[in-house]
DNA sequence: TCTAAATTTTAGACAAGTCTAAAAAATAGT
DNA sequence: ACTATTTTTTAGACTTGTCTAAAATTTAGA
């Protein structure tokens, strides 16, 4: 994985950590608006942004096409996730911040420069699969292990039982709310009700009865039992 | 210390640091020209940040007359310093890493921002009062604990005898020639001979017999026996 | 002290990354 | 299929940090 060539700057870096996210949820050629709108800044330059990026051969671009990255490309969107992903578990394991705290700091910390050091925080950590949210952690060659199967909480019927193995990160707020209520990665959850007018669940986790809103469960992972 | 007003760019704190650094080695106002040379870029360049650096209140400067840091600018040299050597002992005793190795990666995680990371890894190390260098570590106020009286091992004479405290940081090379000799902070060391013709030195230690140039020896510090 | 040399600043240019406003292309509604 | 709307790109400008070349100031030597 230790691509550097040329280094990038940490504004190339941020867009094309942004175009892969987008590529693993939405589809697989990214609009330049979407972009946009994922990096707070305007399209025109995002426009720019993507010249440069193709020139550097990170991803391909047609004018009013959309992008997708290259392997090139993709490669170092692994080594940026990997990079924000291993540091998050050190923040929350050895300094003790808590899950809510942490995205921020890694989202300086993720450009960091020094394969060497990537790899001996790695192992420094135990060779950590999952970050403090339940995101898959890629090896060196930017390799996820193969992962438990996750789904999502509001595409559970009633009556789905499950571990919570992942929640959304990004929004230290919801993060904060799942502290209050005492979900954490490991919770055994099970969907006693689906209101259908809503789209709420009405949810026993660890002998206590909980309603999650619609916008809640979409940002819920869980294994379900066999 | 976190008096984090407007954050500053990784250059501006470059400068700051390297006039910081200047200003405990030299003379109290540094020039331009010594700026320039120290940041590897031309002195027109200094110019300009000087006067951006001055309307931030961060140093003193009259044309053609040098700067000096302002206690503002002073205590953010301070929280450079102290995250650069909080993260070289991270990078030594945690990841196993060499001291020769740790500098290029400490200049760039210096530049994170957040105090409470700074505050936790602090905790974290122990507290740790010096760097794998042997060079003080402020804490959060930028204040350095009372130290070991160090002395520069070439200003030392004849029969001085005493306990490595300290050798500079910066080049590599340096500091893997020191590995080679088997030279760590703590070592003790005799010197046997001033060879004057040269300023080299005769030195013991550890049972054995060493010759050190003179620049060798400026670069290692050490504390007398009483 | 007066001039020559060195130092430092100014002026103007450039690259990166961003913006606004206007033009071009694509999409959708009828 | 044609126009209206939305999306995307282009053009030109601005900021930051850098450069070169030329002008200004200081320092040092005789």
């Amino acid at each position: 994985m230790q691509s550097e060539k040329r280094q990038l700057s940490q504004s190339e870096e941020n867009y094309i950590k942004a175009i892969y996210a987008l590529s693993e949820t939405c589809e697989d050629t990214i609009s330049t608006n979407l972009l946009a709108e994922r990096m707070s800044t305007k399209a025109s330059s995002v426009t720019d942004m993507l010249k440069k990026l193709t020139d550097k051969e990170l991803l391909t671009y047609q004018k009013y096409q959309g992008c997708a990255l290259t392997p090139k490309g993709r490669a170092i969107a692994l080594s940026i996730v990997r990079k924000h992903r291993l540091w998050e578990v050190f923040l929350v394991d050895k300094l003790q911040f808590g899950w809510d705290e942490v995205h921020e700091i890694a989202e300086q910390l993720e450009h960091i420069q020094s394969s060497q050091l990537t790899n001996r925080l790695e192992a420094f950590l135990g060779y950590p699969k999952v970050d403090p949210h339940g995101d898959p952690i890629p090896n060196d060659e930017g390799v996820f292990d193969t992962p438990a199967v996750r789904v999502n909480l509001a595409s559970c019927e009633t009556g789905a039982k499950g571990i919570v193995m992942g929640v959304e990160d990004g929004s230290p707020e919801f993060l904060q709310y799942l502290n209050k209520i005492d979900l954490k990665l490991g919770s055994e959850i099970e969907i006693l009700e689906k209101l259908s007018f809503d789209g709420s669940l009405l949810i026993a986790m660890e002998k206590r009865t909980i309603q999650f809103s619609h916008v809640v469960a979409t940002r819920i992972f869980i294994q379900l039992y066999a």
